[in-house]
DNA sequence: AAACGTTTGTGCACGTTTTCACAAAGCCAG
DNA sequence: CTGGCTTTGTGAAAACGTGCACAAACGTTT
């Protein structure tokens, strides 16, 4: 049967947590370990070993029972679904400070998403090489997207910037983009966005900070009202 | 009553979004908006009115019915329930190209959180400036973090050195840490993590990419099987 | 002071995610 | 090849998050 491919739909927390496990997978698999059970990737992952298990099932029944699964061969899943079989060159909207330290990032390249391409909207940036990539001016993205197969787009713009930005890599032909200002773009149906803002991690450690902080002093504090605030919480991956 | 702090727990996922909610409430006191709607405030946010009502009533009721929400008044519960009211300095680990970045990046400042300090262990980075800081060795993080009272640390280290860095941080006294490394870390509990994993966001990005590339050509190939691959998702904030 | 249009705050139903708990399945020893 | 130990895969329950729908509350107008 010809029909492997894109079996049940993967619920979107667990495609969350798939890189995670791979990632640690491949740790694994480095320092030579051939096999693995949910107990210990659930450790090493820091969560549930059921949720390991149920995460995993998504993919088949890849595991043995009273053995734990094959690292390699579970990585070599993990990456079929997760459609990191082959490269994703991703090209930078903004050259700035955010956009060169991106294109700078070794992070991104070693794992898969090499940078295809960065444009810049300002002329005297234009020309100049950050993380061994010339740099483009934004009206050329078309051309940038379109000569190397381009699907994923990169917004490091100033946030008042993004709207255009995401505008722009849609017109190009770009049907993912991840977006690092703090402003919420716009975007067709059908195009994929993830976003990620530096800020609002640390407002929502600040607030967990400030919590403790009342909950320090409080004890004597909301004896009065009968409040009691409770222990703490833990947070994980990025989402 | 002096009991106004601190009332019900708030959920994870609205803490979430109060950020969002918070910086573009800003944005419309800038340009002189005094007041607004549920309807608007999810419209620019990207999401549902009733849940921008319902996470802002964990604040208390503080809009008028028929009116709408006081920009001014909203920026300021928000910000107090958050623990926005001050400043918080942060300390960076790391002065690599990541850290730099970081340090480089106005985003953070802009926000509430200076960079109070940058620490490497690399002795060939001690001593430079970066984002107008000096960086200094990781054996002085603890006096770091004391002089200026600093409860938030961030890692920004190559991900095998993240552990050490958690550990150090732990040790001088930071009570919460944004890891910024692939690295899942362990610290005691009572310690707050976030974590931001850039090539997470893109293998995420990835699948969906994946996804759409292989229900295009099913559309012939999945008539045998007589699946169908449904429409498309949006992925919205960062955690 | 009543009638009207608007918008909040929230009960309720629904969908998703997490966790529990255990039968089924494998390995190994004797 | 039987019995015991381990670990998976998954139903079912619980917890959590989302969105609808509407009564209650407010300002305004007549």
């Amino acid at each position: 049967m010809a029909a492997q491919r894109s079996r049940r739909r993967i619920p979107e927390a667990t495609v969350a947590r798939l890189p995670v496990y791979l990632r640690i997978l491949g740790e694994q698999f480095e320092i030579g370990v051939a096999n693995i059970s949910s107990e210990e990737l659930a450790e090493l992952a820091g969560v549930n070993a059921a949720k390991v298990r149920k995460d995993l099932s998504y993919l088949g029944s890849y595991g043995t029972r009273g053995v734990g699964y094959d690292v390699e061969f579970l990585v070599y899943q993990i990456r079929r679904e997760l459609g990191l079989t082959h490269d994703w060159p991703v090209v930078i909207v903004g050259a700035g400070n955010l956009g060169q330290a991106l294109a700078g990032y070794n992070g991104f390249g070693d794992r898969g998403f090499p940078v295809g391409g960065i444009v810049d909207i300002d002329d005297s940036k234009v020309g100049s090489v950050v993380g061994g990539v010339r740099v483009r001016h934004l009206d050329e993205i078309k051309q940038v997207v379109q000569a190397r197969n381009i699907s994923i787009g990169v917004i490091a713009t100033p946030g008042a910037a993004a709207q255009d930005a995401a505008d722009s890599l849609v017109a190009a032909g770009v049907t993912s983009i991840l977006n690092f200002t703090p402003t919420v773009i716009n975007v067709p149906h059908g195009i994929s966005v993830g976003k990620v803002d530096l800020a609002v991690e640390l407002q929502i450690l600040a607030y967990h900070e400030q919590r403790r902080a009342n909950a320090a002093q409080g004890s004597v504090m909301q004896s009065l009202s009968g409040l009691l605030i409770p222990g703490e919480s833990r947070r994980g991956a990025s989402a």
